[in-house]
DNA sequence: ACCTCGCCGTGACAGGTGTCACGGGTCCGC
DNA sequence: GCGGACCCGTGACACCTGTCACGGCGAGGT
């Protein structure tokens, strides 16, 4: 009996690569490929797949909405994420998700088969290293408001286009700035940005 | 007669899946895999490679300096350089750094062997809609100075800590980013390293 | 010799930014 | 009910930033 596969990334060549490698081992089959998280679902429901390799960053859907979708509309498919950025909050984004699996890209490729049989047998696989890293970094600290402010500064805008974007006063759009820097502890909008994406707050 | 290869990509899981896929094809075979830039050069020493395959985002040295190393000292073998960033600019640095190919990530799976076997050719392979954008976007307006200054601003420091690690007035610090502020037609520090790092010019 | 360009610095100025104190509003849990 | 969050707003203040004008220096080209 083989393990039927998914695979969404959205770099073609790396996931053509992915289905070389798993391709390989007798017991894996790579039944259907897609390039976004937004056909993740439709895919699912057509090829009946056991396990899902999922990207995490994806345009449109990404793979933390793509594995809630299939959580919810194909539970019977297991989710093993896939990732370049070993950020904690993605980790514990993914498992709140209901994803089984989680994978950075560093790992080395014989490992891979492996996580993919354990989320099959209904295992969770988590890298170790990444799991203290997210226990240690905790839960964002952002209120919703802080992390869409952060979040629209992160082209470098300035408090006036922040304000237009999201409707608010420049004050508020201020204040919320002031208390996102305070709580990531930086000297700087920018500085927050960067600490809050490496953590994977946005 | 089959072509020689060497990878070089840091993330172990995507070097591994491209190896099994290259592996797949008949003439081609992945003598060596290396994780960074800085064991390229022993590497393709050791195992006489026809062709290398490089990431252009690698820790320590990065594959735009891996393939100046291996024009110099390795000149037999071809380089092809494959990167998940399309930037206009990493195109003309590699091409100056004596690459033969740039491929991005996004490029079917399928073609890859064929840009392998062009390139052990000795034809160049570029993908064209990148290549338009090279020559759309142009060499890099910024003075290397300038250039330092924005590298250095890049984590979000403040005038006076970009000017304490160059060793510089805060003044000056202040003329070369209004400068290339006003070069990368941006309103903005941030802005400028943005728009500065979306086209390899950092 | 001359001009140009990049580099470094100074000084001054308008405007943006970060911080604080304050007020008012909603919603939730004890 | 009542505190405690989060949200939104105002106003004021010190500070940082971006811009401009100016000067001097060295390297390279005509």
């Amino acid at each position: 009996m083989t393990i039927r596969l998914l695979l969404a990334d959205d770099q073609a060549l790396v996931r053509g690569a992915l289905a070389a490698l798993l391709g390989l081992e007798p017991d894996l089959e790579v039944v259907a490929e897609v390039g976004s998280g937004d056909e993740v679902v439709e895919a699912a429901l057509t090829h009946r797949p056991d396990v899902c390799l999922l990207d995490v960053e994806m345009p449109g859907l990404d793979g933390l909405g793509a594995a809630a979708a299939l959580r919810d509309r194909v539970p019977t498919t297991k989710v093993l994420m896939v990732t370049t950025f070993g950020r904690p909050g993605y980790l514990r984004r993914a498992l709140q998700a209901g994803a089984a699996g989680f994978v950075v890209k560093d790992t080395p490729a014989a490992r891979l088969a492996d996580a993919v049989r354990r989320v099959h047998q209904g295992l969770r696989v988590v890298d170790p290293a990444l799991a203290t890293d997210s226990l240690l970094a905790g839960e964002s600290p952002l209120t919703p408001r802080e992390t869409d402010v952060l979040r629209a500064a992160r082209d470098g805008a300035s408090v006036a286009t922040i304000a237009r974007r999201l409707v608010l006063s420049e004050g508020t759009v201020r204040n919320h700035l002031s208390s996102a820097i305070g709580k990531t502890a930086a000297g700087n909008r920018a500085e927050a940005v960067l600490t809050a994406e490496q953590n994977g707050w946005l």
